[in-house]
DNA sequence: CTGAAAGCGCTTACAG
DNA sequence: CTGAAAGCGCTTACAG
């Protein structure tokens, strides 16, 4: 390509990159014959020969098809476009070896930043595995940053605040009336989990009203319907004055599930029982009725994540951590108690 | 690293490989050292040294955060992981040169494969711009898939039969007893979109019934919304008899907005109007009424077009075309003709 | 302003 | 089986 122009191949860079002042006729000859080449440099030899950082950050979560992770990733792909920034996605389909092996891949390409989006594995092998590939990563100069994350892992982090956002909504529940609750819950060993179920615990109790029953599932919609129709089985062998009027889904994502599952057993939502989330994730307002749930700002919580990662290290060089909001949207799926779930 | 084992570079990159045998005791040691290092090679500087091609394949699609995208990119993924090799996916936020740049940069990664999801764009402008990337991608050894997109491209493509499938499902509305009908129409430069409603025309044709409204609107939730707006004023300015009794919007995401903006007004679906979509996004399954659609098996689309896009270059080098049936799915959301819009 | 040269971190014939 | 050497395609001091 530089004989193609006729100059130096130091010449041709210098002046495709414009990192030094080219004459005139030169340049052009390059761009020229650039032109007719279709010749674009190669990234790789790039990131080789100048120290410069490269242009990749990747973002590894769950699913990409679950609605939570989609919408967090097109924050971090707007941000990341806004940036001139290509950006590596890849879906771990909740296996921990697999997220591991992704870390590993993002390292090998020395990926300016690496993104971990949501819950990680409260799994002592797998928190030493991943240290062991992030240490070295940042020490080399790389960046990492996480939303709604493991805390073991101490990086920048984008933490929204689900304890205070799961008591916000328990104390609005309660002051639509409720008193007897059910929580669809995911698995405990997430800390997104714990700390949703310990908020909701704490703002029931601040009106002295206890939890009368936590169902486990999955972390995906078929998990919310399968835990909803284990509750449903369980309330309809107990007394009708014990069942609870109102139903608390840990993610949104569950709260779906939940909803065909009441609607198949004909409970009705709001009249029967009520229904709340966690998230607000886009779908939520398009049921009918809509969900009440916890906002988070999901697109704005990827575009955080990426800025966190991207910034200059602090003087102290200590983990940053963003705190977020959730606030309560009560939507028709609440309402006053009803005679309950059956 | 080879220097920490004590042995040469060149031993070093063997062990690691595994692509020559090396002694026993001395693999041991590279392990050992790049284990104590947390030593991973680079990425840039094997892709350089090596003719094997790159682990890495790109996607651009519109919007990640798009549910149509999500399933096709979700499939897309689920098979990059089982070969081991890493996605990089793009948003372009429906910019034509965003597009042309994500393109470009892949072809600066090397990029094993280029896979692009969803309408391009009718401009000739664009269109030349697009071949330019891409034609010196291929020549150089790039494979290039795409799903539903335009026809200029000559390269290996994953085509729904929206034509077809827009034609069974008008016959299956016809079938319901509905003799007038609306759509909701996106951009019509999208080939997807002319197919979609070519396809219904066809279908209505077949019954000796016209198409008595087309509205357009942007292809997304908030488009279709819009358009049914339109369509609903249009409506009441109507004789009733004249009115629509069944709504067909050429994507299930335009769709979800429809029946937002049905139910607003007033419109129950399907009492008064029956709606249907088509692509069948997992969300249209959540919705009440639940949404009549064709069926496109989305994730396996997705798995198609990089399966396409991998695979050995046939004999004739000539672009193949997968082309994938739609299946109409008759749901809650249509049903014997009602009063119509109003 | 421009070019020759060294070097980025690997891999792979080529000898041994 | 192993190492020295060349080369992948760039960038960047270093001279001029």
């Amino acid at each position: 390509m530089a004989r193609e122009a006729g100059v130096s191949p130091a010449t041709a860079s210098r002046a495709l990159n414009g990192t030094a002042t080219v004459r005139d006729n030169l340049r052009q000859r390059v761009h020229a014959a650039a032109e007719r080449l279709g010749y674009i440099p190669n990234a790789h030899a790039q990131a080789l020969a100048s120290a410069a950082n490269n242009r990749t950050v990747g973002v590894i979560c769950h699913d990409v098809s679950d609605p939570y992770f989609a919408a967090i990733s097109s924050g971090v792909m707007r941000a990341a476009a806004e940036r001139g920034l290509l950006v590596m996605l890849a879906s771990t389909f909740r296996e921990p070896a697999r997220e591991i092996s992704y870390v590993s891949m993002l390292r090998a390409q020395r990926a300016r930043a690496i993104l971990l989006i949501g819950s990680g594995f409260q799994d002592r092998a797998w928190e030493r595995a991943m240290d062991t590939e992030l240490e070295p990563y940042v020490r080399a100069g790389g960046r990492v940053a996480v939303v709604s994350r493991h805390r073991s892992l101490r990086v920048d982090t984008v933490q929204p605040e689900n304890q205070a956002g799961a008591a916000a909504l328990a104390r609005a529940l309660v002051g639509l009336g409720h008193r007897r609750f059910a929580v669809l819950s995911g698995p405990p060993e997430l800390t997104t989990v714990s700390d949703r179920l310990a908020g909701f615990r704490e703002g029931l109790a601040e009106a002295g009203i206890g939890l009368d029953q936590v169902v486990e599932g999955a972390f995906t919609r078929d998990g919310g319907y399968e835990a909803a129709r284990r509750l449903l089985l369980s309330a309809a062998r107990s007394p009708s004055r014990a069942r609870p009027t109102c139903v608390f889904a840990v993610t949104d994502v569950m709260a779906v599930g939940a909803l065909a599952a009441l609607r198949e057993a004909g409970s009705r939502v709001p009249e029967d029982v009520s229904l709340a989330g966690f998230d607000d994730i886009p779908l939520v307002r398009e049921l009918s009725p809509p969900l009440t749930t916890v906002a988070l700002p999901l697109t704005s919580m990827g575009e955080n994540a990426i800025a966190l990662a991207l910034r200059e290290v602090g003087a102290g060089r200590r983990a940053r951590v963003v705190r977020v909001e959730g606030e309560v949207v009560l939507r028709g799926s609440t309402g006053v108690p009803g005679r309950g779930l059956r």
